[in-house]
Formats: structure tokens, C-alpha cells, sequence
DNA sequence: TTCTTATTGAAAACGATTTTCATTTTCAAA
DNA sequence: TTTGAAAATGAAAATCGTTTTCAATAAGAA
């Protein structure tokens, strides 16, 4: 299970378990959706009642450090995580819900080369992100 | 001239001509380089010394509220700005300096429909943003 | 030139995030 | 097991970027 593993990674960098770390690893190691910490706080909170927002900051933070979630950029909002991808992956993303999914772009790394050399960049870094409605939210009335 | 052109966008919907206006366009329409509302309060100090900081957010919020500028979204902050590209274009940018360039892509389309279709969604918006160094702080010794 | 109203800058307020700090919990070593 | 040092916690305070309030000023139509 992934939430097993994310702990592993946590202990073997010397990062000790507790149960508020537990609690939040529950809900954002399996999310499919892009949650703020607002969202984690709330959603956690009930497997945790003593949970403070402060530390779901300071988890949060820590997750990231160790490569397990990444932050995701949206025109609304650029404060939301979701489990890092296998690899290098893409996102297409449903504005209503947060609902998030990885796709592959592999075909397109030529593409940005040349865009690069026509430009005099040196790319370490890029973006390519879909943003609309999922099918749930597309066929829900109140869109 | 663009400034001129802002200016009567501006006039042409309602808003007045203002010293502090005039000023911060003269900064914001002709950069290359992402700015950030700060950015854009230092540069524009030296033309209108008596310029404020909210006057600053406050126009630049218009400018965008008339597609004039766009907000450009980078890994280390999501809060600086770039003339709008005309037509739908693509970005590579340069993490030192916030050199900013644009690029077409229209090719993609076709991809991007079949992402949205394969995964269910309906796809009304996209970024694709390549980040790097630019040549100048390439040959700059510190990068 | 006059007058109405939008715009301004300074200060205050605000919300999200970070830091401080005393208390609690973890977990390695006894 | 128990113990104790150090890490982690939650609450409160501080901080930072941004927004709102407000009295004074400036734009521009009449």
C-alpha cells in the first residue's frame, strides 16, 4: 500500500511517525484530486481531531521535500498537491472538482528542444497542463 | 506606439488618464521580462516618485481586466506579469532573469483533444510553459 | 472655470503561511 | 520495560503579500 511505503521513506529519512503525519499521509497519498492545505486539514481532521493546520504545512512540506507530492498550478489557485507522478508526467485537471490525471507527453521532448534552440534557452523545466471538466462534473446540473 | 494604444483602451472603457496610470503602462507594455507587482512599483518609482504600491495592484488589475497583460505562473511564484501575447501563445521563460519569450504550438490541438477525450474530460484551457536560462545569463558567470 | 466623481496614497485590515514556544510524543539506549 | 534526549505538536503571535478604507487630490465633462 502507498501509504506504507510514503512512511518507510519518512522513517528511513530520519523523520520520526506520528499519528498526525500518519493521518495526513491517509488522505493525500491516495487522493485523485488537487487539495490545498485548507482541503487536507479539513478532510484529516476527522481521523484526527487534534490535528493542527500548522502541521499539515509542515507535513505537506516535508512530502514534497522527499518527492512524494507536487505542487499544482492552477489559474485559480497555485496552493494544491497531489501524489508525485511515476516519471515525468503531465496534468489534465477539472477545474470544478480538483479531479486531477497524468498523462504522457513523452513524443513532444523534440518539439521543445527546437523551441528552445530557436529562442537561445538552455529547458530544464517544463509545464503542459489541461485545464476543463471532468465527465462526473460534466454531467452534474449544478456545473 | 503599445502605450499609446493602452491608454485608449483604458479611455475607451470608462477609466481616466491618470500620471500613476501612464507610468506603470510605460513600464508593464513594452517589458520582455516577467514583472511582479514590486517589480513594477521599483521600475516605475523613477518616472513618478510619488507612485504607491497599491496603485500599482490596483492598475495592473485593470490592465489584465482588459487582456492588456496576463499573469504568468512559474514555479517560484505565480504572481508577475507579461503583455498578452496576441492569439493563444506559449511561453519559455528564464528562471534568473524572468526573460519571457512566446511560441506557437497550434499543432498540439489535435493531442490535447485526445488526451481530453481519453480521459473523459472537456478540455477549455491550457498552459504550456517551458522554464530554463536564456542565452545572456548563460554567458553570465553568475548564473 | 467649476463641479462631480474617479483615482490616489497612507494606513488599517485581511488571509494565508511561517515562526515562536511551552508541552507532548517518539524512539533509541539503558 | 523504563528513561531521557530530541523531534514534533498545537496555539498564539508574527509575518508577508494583497486588499480595503478613507480623506485628499486630480481628471475631465459641462
Amino acid at each position: 500500500m502507498t501509504v506504507q511505503s510514503w512512511l518507510t521513506q519518512l522513517k528511513e529519512n530520519g523523520y520520526r511517525l506520528t499519528n498526525a503525519r500518519k493521518a495526513v499521509i491517509e488522505t493525500v497519498a491516495s487522493t485523485t484530486f488537487a487539495l490545498n492545505p485548507l482541503d487536507v486539514y479539513e478532510q484529516t481532521k476527522t481521523n484526527c481531531p487534534s490535528l493542527g493546520l500548522v502541521t499539515v504545512y509542515r507535513t505537506l512540506e516535508k512530502l514534497e521535500e522527499l518527492g512524494l507530492i507536487q505542487r499544482v498550478h492552477q489559474p485559480d489557485g497555485c496552493n494544491a498537491y497531489l501524489p508525485h507522478a511515476d516519471g515525468h508526467q503531465h496534468l489534465i485537471i477539472c477545474q470544478q472538482c480538483g479531479k486531477a490525471e497524468y498523462f504522457d507527453g513523452d513524443d513532444m521532448n523534440a518539439f521543445f528542444e527546437r523551441v528552445a534552440d530557436e529562442h537561445g534557452f538552455t529547458v530544464n523545466e517544463h509545464w503542459l497542463q489541461l485545464f476543463g471538466t471532468c465527465s462526473d462534473c460534466e454531467t452534474t446540473v449544478n456545473g
